[in-house]
DNA sequence: CCGGTTTAGCAAACCGGTTTAGTGAAGCTA
DNA sequence: TAGCTTCACTAAACCGGTTTGCTAAACCGG
């Protein structure tokens, strides 16, 4: 009976004039009913709820959209496919901001990933007020389709572009601070794990996270009048598997170092399951210091020694610098914050050990 | 210079008549360039969409959705606002089977939650073609609202309905191999940690999540001839932090247990913090059994003992059967599908203490 | 060179709402 | 009782596309 009730109703969805014609007034009528019921009678505006509630009356979602110009909907741009994203508890905590200022304001969340490859692509099928992207980076074509499409636009931790708001932390302070740790506690001998930019390779931004922090990490270690070769720098996915990967290749080329730098705390948690596989502790043997500062950091046995950055304030602060672009009363030029990182030193660094074997 | 161009640009977008005026052809034309182009000579073709391009004209998708009566959009609907859930490292895993499929199909992802109090009345402003529900109770009010809205509709780990199609595992044989687990091990003094239904208190589903597990708790129990008593049972939301001040708070009233059942496996890691402050030991001390083996899991120390459920799956199965319903090549009678439930024994488990002090 | 079929493109209707400009009746002032 | 407002409501235009039905020209075989 409900069965066939609800496909009765699927076959044919009551519109506005239904309801006009039921209630026997007009479309307008309707309208003002359900959107502003003081420029009608109290009793006809009753009425006419009761009637579209018989009815099971809803106003069209899209229609409505196309009138007023609005979605109420703010979209996420993500430089990975949406399966690989929720997997990364970083992007969890920073939909948690986003998702905290979008809601308390009444908008929707959309996600939007590079679909069947274009990110350009996905974008122009999609219906929302405004965006905020994470991890683009600016010469990405992408970003000049949105431009054009006059779609407003807020950049998280990718190079500043000077016509859209950005919001971006210290990456190279905090990346120093991570390395000049290591260094005072006596380490020499130090391999640093990248974050594999997520784009198509070979076009590199100079000006992506990667970069900020290994110009950081370059400039202590340089300051310590050491070097820090390329054959030191290897790079994965940032997620767990991809920094336990990187360490195994790194350790089966032969290196031997005494400290690590990973740039992710999901690759940092995956260097020490695969130097606790080879039957070394940490910090005993090598030490380890991450880059975030996730919930997982302090999980983890020992607590991961890392580099805090506010996660989630990102998000909240690009949504409301969106909210602000997108209801017009943007400034004259674009904001750009800069939001501070710190070292944050628990147990999973240490003095390295004395050369025994070597 | 780029500032004033896109701010003329977002004045007045482009639209299709724009288009076909300067190109000098009809707007039918124009929508044939984009859509079908055979339908045109290969010169005009080519000729509007160049005209268009420089135009800077994308079709506006609202409108477009408004005549396809498609938005290539599905929602997630969570019975909790969106900063708590994205909190949650399950829904992550839910999140990724979910984009999974949806990507693969085209379709986008829109997260709803309950705005501004209601769920009905958010879903009832959203664009999306169809939607998943997690962990609605079925005799939520809003859910026959979306069935009037005839939006189709899959139900994740709520008590199924008849009318729609859902997916759901096997708690309850789950649960009872996680309490069998323990009294085998001898454990007789038990506490059960569970999830605070997130619905505001009161109508409790005998059929939801909670229950179902419960019990297979207490058939385990019982069977052993023993009784789970209902100070036995605390409960907190399904977070690290909930499960710390459950245990804290089962501890503060006098209980002792031995062994630990927790619903959740963020709530078995908060439990475990809260056991390691009170200087005691897993598994020595106190033995605890999580549920729904998260990567988190295996990454703790010591590892969790845990019932496996296929969380990521859930979300995959979900969209496929709403997508199914979408098309409407949806079977006569929904599809109900159960998943199984097993019990992953790790190191978080062990027999009790001798009995010491007691 | 003729009737029939393609081809290329257009005008108008439509999707389901909102909004503007206006109309007739009732209420009020003088 | 004429003239001015206010009230309650409506017809028609509009948002920006897609789709249907049609026409005129080009093409075709005989």
């Amino acid at each position: 009976m409900l069965g066939r009730k609800s496909v009765e109703q699927a076959t044919r969805r009551a519109t506005i004039a239904d309801v006009a014609e039921a209630a026997g007034v007009s479309k307008t009528a309707v309208s003002f009913a359900f959107n502003s019921p003081d420029r009608l009678g109290t009793a006809t505006a009753s009425r006419i709820l009761e009637v579209a509630g018989s009815l099971g009356y809803r106003p069209h979602p899209v229609a409505r959209a196309l009138t007023q110009r609005r979605t109420a909907t703010i979209g996420v741009l993500t430089p990975q496919a949406l399966s690989i994203i929720f997997s990364n508890p970083f992007f969890g905590a920073f939909s948690e901001g986003v998702a905290l200022v979008a809601e308390e304001s009444g908008y929707g969340l959309h996600f939007i990933s590079p679909l069947h490859g274009s990110l350009a692509n996905a974008v122009s099928r999609t219906t929302v007020d405004g965006c905020v992207a994470i991890g683009l980076s600016a010469d990405h074509p992408e970003v000049d389709q949105v431009r054009r499409a006059g779609l407003p636009m807020v950049l998280v931790d990718s190079s500043a572009l000077p016509d859209f708001p950005s919001v971006e932390v210290d990456d190279e302070a905090g990346a120093r601070a991570a390395a000049e740790h290591l260094l005072a506690l006596g380490h020499r001998d130090i391999l640093v794990i990248g974050v594999e930019p997520p784009h198509p390779a070979g076009r590199e931004d100079p000006e992506g996270v990667m970069n900020r922090r290994l110009r950081g990490y370059r400039a202590a270690i340089e300051a310590a009048g050491l070097e820090l070769s390329d054959d030191h720098v290897v790079v994965g996915p940032a997620s767990i598997a991809g920094g336990m990967a990187a360490f195994e290749g790194a350790w089966g080329d032969g290196l031997r170092p005494t400290g690590i730098l990973a740039m992710s705390d999901a690759m940092a948690v995956g260097a020490m399951r695969a130097i606790r596989d080879q039957r070394m502790s940490v910090p005993g043997d090598l030490s380890v210091v991450g880059f975030d500062d996730l919930d997982l950091a302090q999980l983890i046995d020992p607590p991961l020694t890392t580099v805090h950055q506010p996660v989630r304030r990102k998000g909240e602060e690009a949504v409301r610098l969106l909210l602000s672009a997108i209801s017009g009363r943007s400034a004259e030029r674009p904001e750009h914050m800069r939001l501070e990182t710190r070292l944050i030193v628990r147990a999973s660094t240490g003095p390295p050990p004395v050369p025994a074997r070597r």
